[in-house]
DNA sequence: ACGATAAAAATTGTCAACAATTTTGAATTG
DNA sequence: CAATTCAAAATTGTTGACAATTTTTATCGT
């Protein structure tokens, strides 16, 4: 076994990051439980930081934890709810989005142009758990700039959504419409930047 | 010490309820730090099950967490952020009301009628932690009745929003404006226990 | 062959011990 | 006395072992 094993050591944030985009990805199927054992002997190491991912993951609403059963992947959401968690992640996204703006500094924009590049060549390269880490790592970046308060639950909404639709998308369509948001951000068009995000999340 | 150990064992679930809802009472400071080792004596449990209760409560937003110097108590949320929580949650839990009144069978107008009891019993013994935890049991059940899938995502926000008004409530109004909301349920009456809701959740 | 029963295997739940890190506090020095 | 340094204590991070539970497999009787 052990087959993905690269590195040595990873921590928990890393663990629960890369099991949240393989979930995104649709590397799991629906329903399908996820072993400790087996996830431990990936990462290289001990079941502990393994039940800490998936308390996190749970929490986010991507697994599902029973009793002395572990988790499994959360069924599908029904496209009612998922308009209901659109309108909230858009909701919140344009006020971090619009609070970013006012505060951001050279450093958070050099950090913006990084995540961008990282996002387009990930859409290149066609890796779709690359792709959906890197999105994520995006929006996330403005959003949790933004309020640490409410980057939780944007990420909980975020990821729920996307674990529905990343499978059939448009990369090209993606980077041009992440282009126009950034480009919007770094001139501090507010207008602009609310306008092509809400194209986007959709 | 082990002042608080009355009973034997405690689940991972009931552990992080119980710190829950002593987080909405206000029993811990802002940016206080909690031990690992002192509520796991106080539990008569050893460290794992406290550090699954930290996740979760971490993931919720009511508590901070920062590598090898543990959880701390959350910073109480700007207005502003507290709005835009505060509009969410009603939107998130009118919908989730409406899907119940439809839904509901007589077994659950029964839980409904007994959490309504506990609430009012808990305020009129004038205990805070009993009042934010009844509180809460009473709206997350015809919240998680609705929607497994929104549950979780509403939880973090109610937790936020109690953490910081609990403490200046009145609990005679309290019990009014719930049991309106409650009666309204009960004889599906759409209308009156939304705006019932509207009233409460401010 | 079918269903019930029980043993075996796999998996999760909990714990105590040890390693790594951070914090505390006392001793030292200018 | 203030600032620094370094050891001691406290705390978190991780692990492997064992207990409890669930799932699978094998056995038996009809």
């Amino acid at each position: 076994m052990a087959k993905d094993s690269i590195k040595a050591d990873y921590t928990r944030e890393e663990i629960c990051d890369i099991l949240r985009s393989d979930l995104i990805a649709g590397k799991y199927s629906h329903d399908q439980p996820l072993r400790e054992i087996s996830l431990a002997k990936r990462f290289g190491v001990s079941r502990g930081p393994i039940r800490d991912a998936f308390l996190k993951l749970t929490q986010e609403g991507s697994l599902v934890y029973e009793t002395n059963r572990g988790v499994r992947v959360h069924s599908a959401i029904a496209d009612e709810e998922r308009k209901i968690m659109m309108n909230m992640r858009l909701d919140l996204e344009k006020y971090c989005i619009s609070k970013y703006i006012d505060e951001a500094d050279q450093k958070d924009h050099d950090t913006l142009e990084i995540l961008l590049e990282r996002f387009k060549c990930s859409c290149l390269r066609d890796s779709l758990p690359g792709v959906a880490e890197s999105d994520l790592s995006l929006h996330r970046h403005w959003v949790a700039r933004a309020s640490k308060n409410l980057e939780p639950i944007w990420l909980g909404l975020a990821v729920r959504i996307l674990m529905k639709y990343s499978r059939l998308e448009s990369f090209e369509e993606s980077i041009e419409e992440h282009d126009r948001i950034v480009e919007a951000i770094l001139v501090k068009n507010k207008d602009g930047a609310l306008e092509a995000l809400s194209l986007n999340v959709i």
